[in-house]
DNA sequence: CTCGGTGCAAAGCTTTTGCATCCGC
DNA sequence: GCGGATGCAAAAGCTTTGCACCGAG
């Protein structure tokens, strides 16, 4: 008897969305690809194309970074992948299905992310789209910052300026 | 005699800002320092590295793209130019001094790049601060959309659905 | 004169592309 | 079986680095 855990069932749904967006585009419903949306699924937080296909050679999946590369395309295309830019030559990514639409704020010393929600950006998106007459269809919002935590220890000692004892 | 334009005045005030960082970072006031600033503030809208070390091969600068890429560091952190990372891997920059902060959207069809002002957004970013007990020190808000203009040229016939005939 | 800055070219890193093979349909 | 998708590796594109020389302080 097996137990199917609510994670489960959104997975269950999120692979019945790419099933449906692959039969719609008549794109191929490979082995591979919905390996690698399980990847995705499986993991929290963010994470780059390289690290995702290390997991994935770690399990043993034969799976090519080009593989990794087109799949991620695909799953941008139909909402359930995120893809991020944030500030660096890597891009990176999320599992964005069933989760409140949110943006993020990066400490610029330790680089960890976090999320926050502000509905006045959704305002903010209309109202411009109206007044420059733009169908707007997705947002980045991010805020840098330094985080005030004692254990974000790479910050500079900028503030002492005892750099050079 | 000699008029000295507004424009003109600008860009010695900019050149007194870049000087005192040099120094105050004990670092070279170079030519090719002053040279880059120079073009960079003789430029309108967004460029890219590429693009400026070609205008200055053009006028028979001698620098390389190395110069090139030292010197934006620095005038990113003396806040005399904005970097971006318009979701692509390309780099963009932008003189910043004396121009009021603004946000970006670009047209998803020709890539064509618009300014606007919200106020609110600042509003956020306090906020936000606040909550997550950050110093905010910059952000980046991106809307992502499609022009209505009938000159953009670059759109895919979606709204039809005339693609196979 | 010193040593930081520069030009040039090579290397590094992420992403894209070409091609033979494989397998979903 | 056909043709799209894959794996692999090579190539492409942006950025950084190494090194010899130059020139600002």
């Amino acid at each position: 008897m097996q137990i199917t855990s609510p994670v489960q069932n959104k997975f269950d749904e999120v692979k019945k969305i790419f099933t449906a967006y692959l039969e719609r585009k008549e794109l191929r419903k490979t082995p591979e690809r919905f390996a690698i949306l399980e990847e995705i699924y499986s993991r929290h937080d963010h994470f780059d194309v390289e690290s995702l296909y290390i997991s994935m050679k770690n399990k043993n999946y034969r799976v090519s970074r080009a593989t990794v590369y087109n799949t991620l395309d695909l799953l941008v295309e139909c909402d359930l992948v995120t893809k991020h830019q944030f500030g660096g030559n890597l891009a990176q990514y999320e599992k964005s299905y069933g989760y409140r639409q949110h943006d993020h704020l990066i400490c610029v010393d330790c680089h960890q992310v976090l999320e926050f929600c502000d509905p006045r950006i959704h305002n903010i998106q209309s109202m411009v789209g109206e007044l420059l007459q733009f169908n707007i269809q997705h947002h980045s919002l991010v805020l840098y910052g330094a985080c005030k935590r004692t254990d974000c220890s790479n910050k500079k000692d900028k503030a002492t300026g005892n750099t050079h004892g």
